[in-house]
DNA sequence: GCCTATTTGACATACGTATGTCAAGTCAAC
DNA sequence: GTTGACTTGACATACGTATGTCAAATAGGC
């Protein structure tokens, strides 16, 4: 049989009120009576029942989550998994509001951080890039005694509770090592695109893909990083340009978003060329190029898994609970049309 | 606020044991009443609060897990993740037991499914082959009202709550695709191996690897599949001879199971000839091979989402509660040096 | 040893559900 | 209209925890 408090108080030889006190610290203790109380714990291995405090306590758990706004749909794919996670008998207890903000400035990613009621707040999950502003905002939510997780891309010099996401390093190398065998005894170049350079996410997935190459890969070379900031004429023209300049093109590695404009310049210009195509993130234009064989391999971060990680985590937190590590890591998932979900 | 039992009670103008009675099935209740009571739940969308519930139950959830017994390092791996996630909070409530058998024979598997104490148990999940007599089996302990999950290889035609794992034709068609796409140019034949094409998985995934292979990849051929049955000697002569007898293989794929003599014997025997390498299942092995770069890549159900989901799955059939779909569904995941975790 | 401030314990109530007892109510058949 | 069987409602208790009230116990300062 689990002990509860009353078999705390019996060992400890206290009354339930006192146990009670210790516990969640309500009103003075003795010093003495507080260590018989904490010995007692220990002794007997008494954890507090979360479910039956939260039925005594009426709790309900307040989330935010902060997602970029704009015509990402990647994004789009977070937020419905968010909604389908909070809906789902994941979450009881929990109420979860998603908001947006412009990512691009720091400015009102702080004014919407700011404007939590931090009151009612129990916990909020981030998905910006990382500001001064930024990290001084997270220390603000903290110091009110609400949690914060960073959700997709880190924030390592935030104080932040936790980090719900794959590391893009490691992403960036197994986007080459696919690469790298896909091409296995080719030599040649690998044109490298991205929507912005400025998200941390990109420059870490580069780098690991050109660690990977130079050591394991060395007749492949990737050409300068191509940045097309949401503009989808400049992708055809640098996609065209590309597959003139260099006839020993023989991949891309479309890192971020804007993979509809570079799949559709795809299309348009090689399409006799037979490039190996690897992408991130699945979404209905990735999944689509998947099915058509337009792209080879996609690297994925599970959304429902990035947003039901987030929700526990946060949950444990606020429950002062162990997190289970080993469910709450997010993998890097390579997915081809035959392993498509 | 989510409606309560009282809620039900004032909506349907009855008592709250006349609810009870209802809801519980507990005694007579004069058909006009019951309807009241149903079409108040269903009119303000009441749902029992399964955490208080079992709190008043003092509820306490039984479930055996049946595993195959031998030296099979793929299902300790299941068992260790069975055992972590019995003893993570994921699985309050919970007692779980494992229990081995021996899976060849099915005689061995009724006994030890008819030992369970169908009085204290409240389901069960089995990870062996389906053979008539399993399949009554599972019957005879449905008809008992536990709960029947199969783990890893599915029990089609037996009557079972749901199915946990893969499927092993896509599974097949993933690890084909990937053989193709790594040997994108080069024709010749891939060596397929297994233990033992008596277990159903191998079946299926040598079907999905033909598939995959003759209609995307007509320049690879697969060789018969060789099983050699926990006979490290055969696998041994059996890759010298395909080595020596086929100039032009290109590959091998490891269906199961014994991955370990493959390997062992893959590294005296081939080392230069430069083979792509797909195996099956992360093991202590497997995962070495791949640091050690022997192998390509490897196809990869997660032992803890299995055991996580098995558990979940158990007791929402246990509440009467909905699977959450989308969070049991096990993803085939393609595992390579870079995206090991 | 007294006074006061602090600490403690006993008790009650609640959360949402389960389950038992027993008296009161309702119904159908005679 | 009465009987007996069935159905219902009121009430009590419980699960493990939280939280409040108030009187009693205790410690420390004198």
């Amino acid at each position: 049989m689990k002990p509860t408090v009353h078999d705390i108080a019996r060992e400890a030889g206290v009354s339930l009120s006192t146990v009670d006190r210790v516990l969640n610290g309500r009103a003075d203790v003795r010093p003495k009576n507080a260590e018989r109380v904490k010995t007692a714990v220990r002794k007997l291995g008494y954890v507090r029942d979360t479910n039956a405090a939260n039925l005594a306590k009426k709790r309900r758990y307040n989330f935010v989550f902060v997602l970029p706004e704009g015509p990402i749909s990647f994004v789009d794919t977070v937020a419905a998994a968010i909604r389908e996670a909070a809906d789902a008998q994941v979450t009881d207890r929990a109420d979860v509001e998603v908001r947006y903000v412009n990512a691009a400035d720091p400015h009102a990613i702080v004014k919407c951080l700011k404007s939590l009621d931090l009151g009612q707040l129990d916990g909020v999950a981030i998905m910006v890039p990382e500001t001064p502003q930024v990290r001084d905002a997270v220390a603000h939510i903290k110091s009110a005694g609400a949690y914060v997780v960073s959700l997709v891309s880190d924030l390592p010099n935030s104080r932040c509770d936790h980090f719900i996401g794959i590391d893009n390093f490691s992403a960036g190398q197994t986007a080459g090592a696919l690469l790298g065998k896909f091409l296995r005894k080719e030599t040649g170049s690998i044109l490298v695109t991205t929507n912005s350079m400025v998200a941390r996410d990109s420059i870490e997935r580069r780098y690991g893909l050109d660690e990977i190459l130079s050591r394991d890969f060395p007749g492949l070379t990737a050409l300068p990083t191509i940045e097309f900031h949401d503009d989808s004429k400049r992708i055809h023209e640098t996609l065209e340009r590309a597959i003139s300049e260099h006839p020993e093109l023989r991949a891309i590695y479309s890192m971020g978003s804007g993979n509809t404009a570079m799949l559709d310049a795809l299309r348009d210009h090689a399409g006799e060329k037979n490039l190996v195509v690897v992408a991130h993130d699945l979404t209905s234009v990735t999944r689509q190029a998947l099915v058509d064989g337009d792209v080879d391999a996609i690297i994925v971060q599970n959304v429902g898994h990035l947003a039901r990680s987030a929700l526990r985590v946060l949950r444990a937190k606020c429950d002062d609970t162990e997190i289970y590590e080993a469910q709450e890591q997010i993998r890097i998932e390579i997915v081809m049309r035959e392993n498509l979900y």
